[in-house]
DNA sequence: CGTCTATTTGAATGTACTCAAAAGCGGTGG
DNA sequence: CCACCGCTTTTGAGTACATTCAAATAGACG
């Protein structure tokens, strides 16, 4: 298997030994999703994290009228897990699914704990991954609650410009929290002032 | 000084030895706030990590319109920081000050990186501290993106029930996201109802 | 007691949504 | 290769939730 991506990806934040990288690799197992796939399901426990090579996977909830809300896009080099689920051991709320054929890498909770319990570095790298989570929560939290759509909208252009040429209005939209026919709306009356 | 809650605040998730236990009181500070004093401010690079033991605080961003956007608030045995600003070392957006006068213990972010080399555990802790964080945001997130403000209010009120009787309700306003004019006509509304 | 801030109330407004229908686009099977 | 089907995107009219602005009232603090 071909573990370089995920391998370089946890290089950026710490320096592995041979050992280590070994003990670690021996954890992970890899999975191919078709488009529209769930990878997890909401009402299921979620017994690992992925980390994408392939594709573009998505988090989402669905509320109580069955519009689905995007919590987070996972495109290549970018891990995604329902981390409630994962920490708490309880049944979640989010899907994970494909929005293209896909390929990912699984590393169990379990193997992840005995992996945190014999190399501590390991513990390091997630601390600072999650660390990071949260900034980015925070700053897409502020956007909701300072911004307006179209704000919202450019701000996600900026900050995910391939993502913003690839996915679907539809996703986009549900990303940024608003309809998709008012995103369309949005784009149209960008054109009419240029 | 007295560290008996955050000892205990941190005995929730690890165990810590005597040695341990040592080490991390002697990184530790306290400091006193008055209502309405700042703690962290924005375009200041946030150095450390605060426990609060008595009052109450709370960070927040103020949007281009001279609006104040609430990301937490934190109640006695609650940590807050501005993370963007403390793992970035760069001057963050966010400002954190005292609902009320308050005491909190801080722990400087290259203490507490030394306790990480020395200490695994600690990286433990704040690994697991950041994770449930993350959770947290994400329901919060999902809170803005699928439930009107009434809901929204509703949601406030059953997770924080003390907190909804203690601050004053611009503040409350501020964290859910709406005008505090719209606040007051929800609540006036509820009673109409009842 | 007086001042400053928080809360309430009301009227007018605006941003974004709902519902409906048409047009566009992509994939699939004949 | 074309025709069809389903899904996405566009467009429009009507609506609703929440804001803005203004003013009055209530409360907190020195």
């Amino acid at each position: 298997m071909d573990y370089e991506l995920i391998l370089r990806n946890i290089n950026k934040l710490i320096t592995l030994t041979k050992k280590e990288e070994e003990d670690f690799v021996v954890a992970l197992s890899t999975r191919s999703l078709k488009k529209k796939q769930l990878l997890v399901k909401e009402n299921e426990v979620c017994k690992f994290s992925a980390f994408v090579t392939k594709g573009c996977l998505r988090s989402y909830s669905t509320d109580r009228n069955g519009f689905e809300h995007i919590l987070q896009f996972a495109p290549p080099d970018w891990w995604i897990a329902d981390i409630y689920s994962l920490i708490s051991g309880q049944p979640g709320k989010l899907n994970i699914d494909a929005l293209e054929d896909s390929e990912v890498i699984l590393l169990n909770r379990s193997d992840q704990e005995e992996l945190f319990e014999k190399h501590p570095k390991f513990e390091r790298f997630f601390r600072i991954l999650t660390e990071k989570s949260v900034v980015a929560n925070h700053s897409r939290l502020l956007d909701y609650m300072g911004l307006q759509a179209m704000e919202r909208y450019d701000a996600f252009c900026r900050r995910y410009p391939t993502l913003t040429h690839t996915l679907p209005q539809k996703q986009i939209a549900s990303y940024i929290g608003v309809t998709p026919e008012f995103l369309s709306k949005m784009k149209a009356g960008l054109l009419r002032k240029k």
